[in-house]
DNA sequence: CGTCTCCTTGATGATTCTCAATGCGCGTGG
DNA sequence: CCACGCGCATTGAGAATCATCAAGGAGACG
C-alpha cells in the first residue's frame, strides 16, 4: 500500500502554489516550504490516512490526487465531511495529544508529503514564520468554511442545487492550485463518492447528475468535467466564492447571486 | 437591544467551570479567568452576535442563555450549524483580519462577557498561558466535533435518530457546565429553531418529536427536556460522547454502540 | 471470456415537504 | 374583564423529493 520513494518526484510547487496565495513569505520561509516536499510517499487508492480516535501523528500535504474525511454509523452509512484535494494539508492540529475526529483515506492513488517542519513551525514558533503561520491559519479557515458549505448543501439544499454548488466549489479550488482552467476540470469521484459527500442515494445522485447533463449545465467525460454555464450554475446553488480574510465581501442578497469566473 | 452592566450578576464560575473540565491552570491563570467576567451584558432574544462577511471583532463568553451559528440561502432557507450554549465561546479565530464565515444570534435572553484579554493571552502569548491555551484548543476541537455531529446528522441520519442524538449531545453539553443533571435538561428552543438545526421542515420535525414522546423516549415540559431512556437514545441516534484528547476511546463497531450515561 | 467495478434504468414505497387551517397560551389595550 | 393579536404548536391532505430493490449494460482487465 505504501512506497517510500526519496527524490521529490514533480509538484512541489504546489506546496507553494497554494500557500502563496494567502501571504507574502521572506526567503527562509520559502526555502523552508521547498524542503517539505523533499520526502513524499505515494499511496494506492483507499489508503488510510487518519483512523478516527486514534492519536494524529504528523501532519501532511496532499500533493497530487484526491482524499477525504469521513465518518460511518454503525450500520455502515457513510458521510463524507469534505474533499482533500492537491495542495491541502492534513492532520494538523493545535491541540496537543490530539486525536483524530474523523477518518480519513485516499480516494485515488496519491502522492503525500510529510509537513512535520511546517506543523512544528507553526504551532510552536509562529513568530518566527510570521508568513507560513498566517497561510496556515487562512488555510485551516477555508476548509472550515468548506465545512459550513458542506452542511448548508446537506441540511437546506435540494440534491440539484447541492451539486451545482459542489462542483463550483472544487472547480474554484481546484483552479487555486491551476488544475482547472476556466471550464474543465479533472473529477475523478465515482457516483458513490460523491452520493456518500451529498448525502444522497447513488440511484437517486445519478439521476441528478443526468438533469444537470441534460440542461447543458455540465458535462462529463472519463474523469474530468466541464462547467458549462457557471453563472446559472452559480445561481442554482447560490454559491459564492469563499471569503475568508477581510477584503471586498459581498454581502448576502435575496437573489442577488455574486456572479462568479472560474478563472478567479 | 444591548445594556451595559458593570457589576458581575452572577455567574462568571461557568467560565470556569467549562474550562477547567478541560486543562489544570495556574493559580495566575485562574485569576485571569475570573477576570474575563468582569464586564458583562445582557442581551434580548435576537440579537446579533456575529454578521457573516464583517470583521470579526471581540471574542465572548456566553454565561448565559443560549445562541447560535446560522447562515441563509438567497430565498431565505435557514441551516442552523451549531448552538451556543452557557460556557462557550465565539468570536475567536487565529487568523488575523478574520471575516465571519456564519452569521450568530442569541436565540434566548442571554448574558454575555467581553473575553478579548483572554482571546489575546491565547493567541499572543501561548507560552505564558499553557493552561488557557490547551483548554481554548480543546473547546475548539469540541466546536469541531459537534460540527461534524451536525453534519453527520443531517447527511445520513433519518429524522428520528437525528434528533435521538441531537438531545443527547445537547444534555452532555449541558451536563458538563451543571446546567442539566441525569435526565432534565432546560430546552428552550421553538420547534423552527430545532427544524432550522435539523434541516426539516417544522411540520416534519413536529411529527417526529410526537414519535419520540409517543415512544417515551422524551418528555418536553414547558421550555425544559426529560431524557427518559437514555440509552435507547444512544442506540437510535448512534450517540457517543465525543472524545478529543488522548484518553480510552472507544472504536467504532457495527451496532456495538458504545452505551451513554448522562451522568457523565 | 469471465469477472469486476461502475453507471444506468424501471418500479415501488417511504420519507419529507408544502399548503392551509385550527387551536392554545399569553400579553396588551380597550 | 374581555376581545384581539401574536407567536407557537398541531393537524390534515396532497404532492414532491428521495430511497430501496432489482436488474441490465458498458468498459477495464487479467
Amino acid at each position: 500500500m505504501r512506497t517510500i520513494e526519496a527524490d521529490p518526484p514533480t509538484d512541489a510547487g504546489i506546496i507553494l502554489r497554494r500557500l502563496s496565495q494567502y501571504a507574502e513569505f521572506s526567503p527562509e520561509e520559502l526555502a523552508f516550504l521547498i524542503e517539505q516536499a523533499a520526502t513524499t510517499e505515494k499511496l494506492s487508492a483507499g489508503a488510510e490516512l487518519i483512523v478516527e480516535c486514534e492519536p494524529m501523528n504528523r501532519p501532511h500535504v496532499l500533493l497530487s490526487g484526491w482524499g477525504c474525511r469521513y465518518r460511518t454509523l454503525a450500520d455502515g452509512r457513510r458521510q463524507i465531511f469534505e474533499f482533500i484535494l492537491p495542495g491541502d494539508m492534513y492532520g494538523l492540529c493545535h491541540r496537543p495529544q490530539a486525536i483524530a475526529l474523523t477518518n480519513a483515506i485516499t480516494l485515488t492513488p496519491c502522492v503525500i508529503a510529510d509537513a512535520s517542519p511546517l506543523g512544528e513551525a507553526v504551532l510552536e514558533r509562529p513568530q518566527d514564520y510570521p508568513g507560513l503561520a498566517a497561510a496556515c491559519a487562512t488555510t485551516a479557515s477555508l476548509d472550515e468554511a468548506y465545512l459550513l458549505n458542506q452542511l448548508m448543501r446537506v441540511g437546506r439544499q435540494t440534491a440539484y442545487e447541492r451539486l451545482a454548488h459542489l462542483f463550483l466549489e472544487i472547480a474554484h479550488r481546484l483552479s487555486v492550485v491551476g488544475l482547472a482552467d476556466g471550464e474543465r476540470l479533472s473529477m475523478p469521484l465515482t457516483q458513490e463518492i460523491i452520493a456518500d459527500a451529498m448525502g444522497l442515494s447513488v440511484v437517486h445522485l445519478n439521476r441528478t447528475l443526468q438533469q444537470l447533463r441534460r440542461d447543458k449545465l455540465i458535462e462529463f467525460k472519463n474523469g474530468s468535467a466541464r462547467i458549462l454555464q457557471p453563472d446559472r450554475l452559480a445561481a442554482i446553488g447560490d454559491f459564492r466564492v469563499p471569503q475568508v480574510t477581510s477584503n471586498e465581501c459581498v454581502p448576502r442578497r435575496p437573489f442577488g447571486g455574486g456572479t462568479f469566473s472560474l478563472a478567479d
